[in-house]
DNA sequence: GACCAGGCACATC
DNA sequence: GATGTGCATGGT
């Protein structure tokens, strides 16, 4: 095995000794975890898990036209602790319309094969890359790594890439050297959150870091 | 009270 | 194509 896979796969069991399988996405259901991916935009996830949950109790994920239909100032109210709540809202009732266009609901959307499935996602008006890697990944059960803001700081600080570095290009620097199904990228994707959350924040709290060996590796996505 | 969080669309240059 | 800005709450 190539020297940047072997140290991908080694910083891959290395998190998974130091936290445990990390068991993502931490939702019930699967509109749940789609109303969650658009909910947790460049907001914590205790914010928007309050927001999945209040969604849930008032029934809003059983059936996308009665979210669709319900009015703005109530789904604010519901939505309000995940921030951003007037343009996450507009948002949800967009990706509710998309799935009652796409024949109901997830079942018939499901049905895509991967790039075709990602392309209308992102034809979503609120779905970027990653929101919609994540619902590939978490919801769809598709072999996608997904990238974010903490997974970019963490290969840039070990050196192995510039912090500039673009989605694409990270994504396929990952898959081209880790294979496997749904469940191991988004295995591979919570690990690295949870690594970040804990020694990856903006001031960085590297006593302790369990990926101090990785930084001995040059510079290796482009 | 400042800083930060599992992005995205849009305006402007 | 690159860069800047608005969006908002809640935890540390």
């Amino acid at each position: 095995m190539e020297a940047s896979a072997l140290a991908l796969h080694r910083l891959f069991d290395t998190l998974l000794t130091a936290y445990g399988p990390r068991h993502w996405w931490p939702a019930p259901t699967v509109p749940a975890m789609m109303a969650g991916a658009i909910l947790v935009q460049n907001t914590a996830w205790s914010g928007a898990s309050q927001a999945v949950e209040r969604l849930l109790a008032a029934g809003l994920l059983d059936s996308w036209p009665q979210l669709l239909a319900t009015p703005e100032e109530t789904l604010w109210a519901l939505i309000r602790p995940a921030g951003f709540f007037r343009v996450k809202g507009e948002r949800l009732k967009a990706l509710a319309r998309f799935l009652i266009d796409s024949g109901g609901d997830h079942d018939a959307l499901f049905r895509l094969e991967t790039p075709a499935l990602r392309a209308a996602l992102l034809g979503v008006h609120g779905v970027g890359k990653e929101t919609a890697d994540s619902i590939l990944c978490y919801a769809a059960d598709r072999p996608i790594f997904v990238v974010d803001a903490y997974t970019k700081r963490i290969f840039s600080r070990l050196g192995w890439c510039d912090d500039a570095v673009e989605y694409d290009a990270l994504q396929r620097w990952v898959m081209d050297r880790f294979s496997g199904d749904a469940q191991r990228y988004g295995e591979l994707h919570a690990l690295l959150v949870e690594h970040a959350k804990l020694h990856c924040r903006t001031r960085p709290r590297c006593d302790g870091c369990p990926l101090l060996f990785c930084l001995r590796h040059p510079r290796m996505i482009p």
